[in-house]
DNA sequence: GCCAACGTTGGC
DNA sequence: GCCAACGTTGGC
């Protein structure tokens, strides 16, 4: 008999302009869930490719706003998929190169809000924490919209936060 | 394939 | 609005 064993399931942090699309704006789409599309970057598609897999979970984190930090807790529900905004004319992700050739080199992911913490964990808080100091987030110049987090980061991430279980 | 110019990200 | 970091583009 071979034995078959299940990958561990990873952790992911993802982040999003609140004043474009919020950790709320999530949590009030139809089950939660939102393709998580507009992803241009390379490194950021070939991960969205082959390692975000279903049932990962993901800090929702907010960018380019008063408080950056991490704001919530969301699940992978649909593994990578072509992301077809990039041919929409209208999506303000289109991509005219991709649009030529009719052909979308971007991949989405589905992702569904899980939690939400009652604060908003401070990007400049999580600076503090030594057990996080490897975390890409912390990294001078770190620009991945979704980077791995690390299975104890994760867990040091949960204890300093409230969080309110939603889905 | 090098690399300068340019564009984008994102904290501050 | 500034600017550091980094990715992409395109001339050569």
């Amino acid at each position: 008999m071979v034995k078959v064993q299940k990958a561990a399931s990873r952790y992911w942090l993802m982040k999003t302009e609140p004043h474009t699309f919020s950790y709320d704006d999530l949590h009030a789409r139809p089950g939660h869930i939102t393709p998580w599309d507009g992803v241009r970057n390379y490194q950021v598609r070939n991960m969205l490719r082959d390692q975000v897999k279903l049932g990962d979970l993901v800090f929702i984190y907010h960018s380019s706003c008063p408080e950056p930090g991490i704001v919530g807790i969301g699940r992978v529900v649909r593994e990578g998929y072509p992301d077809l905004s990039a041919l929409d004319k209208k999506s303000p992700y289109y991509d005219e190169k991709a649009a030529k050739k009719g052909l979308s080199p971007w991949i989405c992911v589905d992702v569904q809000a899980r939690g939400r913490f009652a604060q908003t964990i401070a990007l400049k808080d999580l600076r503090q924490e030594a057990p996080l100091s490897d975390m890409e987030l912390l990294r001078r110049g770190s620009r991945l919209s979704v980077q791995p987090v690390q299975p104890e980061a994760w867990r040091h991430i949960l204890s300093l936060g409230d969080l309110k279980a939603e889905a």
